[in-house]
Formats: structure tokens, C-alpha cells, sequence
DNA sequence: ATGATATTGTTGACCTGGACAACAAATTTC
DNA sequence: GAAATTTGTTGTCCAGGTCAACAATATCAT
């Protein structure tokens, strides 16, 4: 069929075929990504990873007004629906070290957003409480984080986002991640 | 007083609930998450980010006899995709920088799984080739990954995983990551 | 052509996070 | 009451990510 395929000859020693690909992109970004993906199309963990990225550089940006982390904030958010919590039982939430939510309980304490007392129920552990102060910080960051939300409903479609934010969090409840 | 709701409406000072939930485990962890995730319901990055957590660990555990990192692994998978690539455009295709990428494919290039020729076309670009042993190490490598898949889906269920995977890979594809 | 500009690979420095081991104080178990 | 466990904590190590700078090469504008 005469479409000038002449250039096929080659067995694409390099992978410089761009692809026309008309109109859509406005021409900003110059690399078009023209490569084969291969064997990583079968692997959902590498898709994940990439949603992953972007949702945290989003969330980053989002708060960063706010001076605070991700991470931080999920721990702010947490103390509050929970008042009272103890770090064990922060941390085994959140997924993350005892060590860990150590140093970033300090910075949270330091900055007055919350403060640690000495359960009456157990010394060892601390009974931690949101100040005035990181009720206020937290409902601010609420806001921001909405609108990082919405941004990702955008990107992924209001039906994806749905499904699978239903999805996961079953998936999760049901101790999938643990 | 009839404590009343004001605003605190106390009750639940404390997350000292236990939720009952008979049977299913077998009783190995103590804490059975009590805690009130509160609006972190609402945020899907949250149990992206779960989940993500957990397939990173698998899949570093996969490949641990291999002594290769998922990072590596992807390298690797999309060098032997693409012979030829640059740098460059791998770290893009990848989301990493070009600063990390290059100590990642130093390591690589020491176990003798790739090499880096000057490419002919562009002098300052290095063309990525697989070794044999890199091409024979990423075909094991495969392997561990396909046992990794298996676990991941039988975690999330067939149905689920395949609506993600699908999803997802759309989502990127479309530079939804970008 | 030629000078300005951009890209590629690279290095060095820095910071954040996660993983581990150890520890004292407090609690639970037997 | 002794042994084992849990909680918060500190220190240390390491992998990853970011940023700035640089030389070599390529591209662009005039």
C-alpha cells in the first residue's frame, strides 16, 4: 500500500520513531516518550508507583504553605478524630516505624500543633491531643488538601477516581496493606 | 450535666474501643486497629500510598536473591525493550532524575549486565545495551517479578487488579504522571 | 559561520525517610 | 516476684531524591 514505508527496512535498531500523534499537546514538553514500555505493561505495581509519585508531589505542593509534610498531616489528622491515641497505636496506622513518628512528633510539638501527656491509663506511653492551635493548622490543611483532591479526580476521572478510592480502601480496611 | 453537644460532644474521650471481630485471624498481631481514620477516608492518595507500600516490599523481597532493586530491575527491563536508549531518556520514561539514574546504571554497568557505548548519532549521548548476563540475569528477574504479580493479585482479586492495571496504565500513558 | 543557547552525562553536597539495634521505664504474664 | 513484653526514645546507617555546577556536544539564530 504505497505509504512510503521504506524506512521500515530497518529492524528500529534505536527507538527514534516519534509519533505524529496530531494535534493534542500545546508543544511544551520537547520529549514525546517514544519508548517501549515492554514487560512493564504487565506489572501494576510500576503504574502505582507512578500515580504514586505524582500524588505526593501534588499533596507536597499543596501544603507547603502550611510548612507541613505529608506525613504530618496525616498524623495531625489522625490525633484529631482520635484524641488521646498513643504513638504505638499512630504509628501502626499509619504504617510507619515507632522510630520514626518519634522525630516527627517533635517538629509537630515544637511547633505547638499538639502536645504528648502521660497516659493515666499506662506510663509508658503518651496520650497525645491537638492544641488549639493544630485544630486551627489542621482545618487550614483540610482545605488545601480538598483542593488536591479535586485536582486528582480531575486527572483521573471522576468514575476511575471513584472506583478506585472504594476499591482501595476496602482493600486496605481488610488489612491488604499490612 | 446533660453534657449535651455543644461542639465536643465528648463522648469517646479515648480510642479504647476494640472492635470485637470474631473470628478470621489466627491471632498473630495484637494491635486490631481500632483507630478512626477520620477524613483520611476521603483521600485516595492515602491507600495509594498503602498500597504501594506493601508491593515495594514484596517485590524488594522477590528480587532480593537476585541482589537487584525494583529500580534496577525497571532499568533493566526497559534497556533490553529499547536497545539503544539514552540516558536520557530512560531516567524520562522512568520519572527519575538523570542525576540518579546515573549511579543506578554505575552499579549495573559494574556487575557487567549493561554497558554504555557512545552513541554515533550524538556525541554526548551513551547508547544502553544489555550484556548477555544481563539479558540471562533480567530473564530470571522476570520470573521473581511474574511470582510477585501472582501474590499481588490473589491479594486484590483478579477482577480488581485487572480494572487497576487497565486504569492505571491508561492513566499514564496519557501522561496522566507527568 | 559563529556566537548564544540547550542538552547530555556526570559529580558533589545536602536532606528526608526508612530500617535496625539498643535502652530505660512501665506493664503484663506466669 | 522473676521473666517477658510493650512503649517511647536515641543513635547510626543507608537508599533515594533534589539541587547546583560543569565539560562536552549539539542546535539555533542571525
Amino acid at each position: 500500500m504505497a505509504v512510503s514505508a521504506r524506512k521500515e527496512a530497518i529492524s528500529a535498531p534505536v527507538a527514534a520513531r516519534v509519533q505524529p500523534v496530531p494535534g493534542r499537546r500545546p508543544g511544551r514538553q520537547p520529549p514525546p516518550r517514544a519508548v517501549d514500555l515492554g514487560a512493564l505493561n504487565a506489572h501494576l505495581g510500576y503504574f502505582i508507583r507512578r500515580v504514586q509519585v505524582w500524588v505526593f508531589q501534588d499533596i507536597i505542593r499543596s501544603l507547603k504553605p502550611l510548612d507541613m509534610s505529608p506525613a504530618q498531616y496525616s498524623a495531625l489528622l489522625l490525633i484529631g478524630a482520635n484524641p488521646g491515641l498513643s504513638q504505638a497505636a499512630l504509628a501502626g496506622t499509619l504504617g510507619v516505624q515507632r522510630a520514626r513518628l518519634v522525630r516527627l512528633l517533635h517538629k509537630l510539638e515544637r511547633r505547638g500543633l499538639m502536645r504528648r501527656q502521660q497516659s493515666s491509663a499506662d506510663g509508658r506511653a503518651n496520650a497525645l491531643r491537638l492544641t488549639a492551635k493544630g485544630q486551627d493548622t489542621l482545618r487550614r490543611a483540610q482545605t488545601l488538601a480538598a483542593e488536591h483532591e479535586a485536582r486528582l479526580m480531575e486527572r483521573l476521572g471522576a468514575e476511575p477516581y471513584r472506583i478506585m478510592r472504594d476499591l482501595l480502601r476496602e482493600f486496605v480496611a481488610r488489612g491488604g496493606a499490612g
